[in-house]
DNA sequence: ACCGCACCCTGAGCGC
DNA sequence: TGCGCTCAGGGTGCGG
């Protein structure tokens, strides 16, 4: 679910309850693919560990641990990384709320897809990493070591020059959005972010990314960095599944010009957007801005 | 090297 | 009410 916005924005808060604080304990759930670090050996490299640092590196983040050893988060389509005491409806499935009284159901309760918990020696809240289809990672990853999932990102998006798309993009003949979606190429864009950025840069979708001109290279980038700077500031788009750590809602989804408004008038010059899918995404484009 | 597709998993929403 | 179907913002791995 979460693309750089979401990531960025939940980093910002957990580095505030994560850095300074050392693991006293750790629960997990079962072995699931959802650990590429198997739960019993996470458990026991974390124990004792105190975080100094909380990076973010495309849609991955990167917690430094002050033996060199470092944790590598992704959230996956639903991954949630909250604290404990935030209350939001998102964060327990609609089938469990019906289970629970009136007060309790609107907040957090631990259930069968809280994944990890992480426990500190200093006051302060509990850490969860909840997700319940388990498309998310966790990995730890031991000092002086390299994680290829971390080094075949592209460069990221928020940084991303016009010359360095233009230079990505020569070789490849599918279209730009699926080309935006490839984490080797640019680092961060999902498919909400994707969508917003072409319409934006008015590029149609499914242009051949190698036919897109220096110029064009130019301004996508641009409204890469533009789209992802804005919806930071309003704290992501809260659209299923994703609230920021403290359980409050971001608002970009309120924002956005195509994605999810298949049908609806384009805000700039009322065409109805059109809805197609793309490389098996739904892609949103409006036909008549976006050539 | 690149492209499109199936697949990993679960819940929500829909039509019947 | 219940069933079956489709869809969902991520990424990998496969064959062509």
């Amino acid at each position: 679910m979460p693309e750089l916005p979401e990531v960025e924005v939940t980093r910002r808060q957990i580095e505030k309850i994560l850095v300074g604080r050392t693991v006293l304990g750790v629960d997990t759930t079962k072995k699931s693919y959802f650990f590429l670090t198997p739960p019993a050996e996470l458990r026991a490299r974390l124990v004792g560990r105190q975080t100094k640092a909380l990076t973010r590196v495309g849609k991955y983040l990167v917690a430094e641990l002050d033996d060199g050893s470092r944790l590598l988060l992704h959230l996956g389509m639903t991954g949630q990384l909250f604290a404990a005491g935030a209350r939001s409806p998102r964060l327990l499935s609609a089938e469990r709320r019906a289970t629970l009284s009136p007060e309790r159901a609107q907040g957090f309760e631990p259930d069968q897809h809280t994944h990890l918990v992480m426990r500190f020696a200093e006051p302060g809240p509990n850490l969860y990493f909840r997700d319940v289809r388990k498309f998310g990672k966790v990995a730890w990853i031991a000092r002086g070591e390299a994680h290829e999932r971390l080094d075949k990102l592209g460069v990221d998006a928020l940084r991303v020059s016009g010359a360095e798309l233009y230079a990505a993009l020569r070789r490849r003949a599918a279209p730009i959005k699926s080309v935006l979606l490839d984490q080797s190429v640019l680092a961060g864009v999902g498919n909400i972010y994707a969508d917003e950025a072409l319409f934006l840069a008015k590029i149609r979708s499914k242009r051949p990314a190698k036919r897109l001109r220096p110029e064009e290279c130019e301004r996508l980038a641009a409204a890469i960095r533009r789209v992802l700077r804005r919806s930071i500031t309003r704290g992501g788009s809260s659209i299923d599944d994703y609230v920021r750590p403290d359980g409050s809602d971001g608002a970009y989804q309120t924002e956005c010009h195509v994605y999810g408004r298949g049908g609806e008038p384009c805000r700039a010059c009322k065409t109805p957007i059109k809805r197609i899918v793309i490389g098996g995404r739904s892609t949103h484009y409006c036909p008549t801005c976006q050539k």
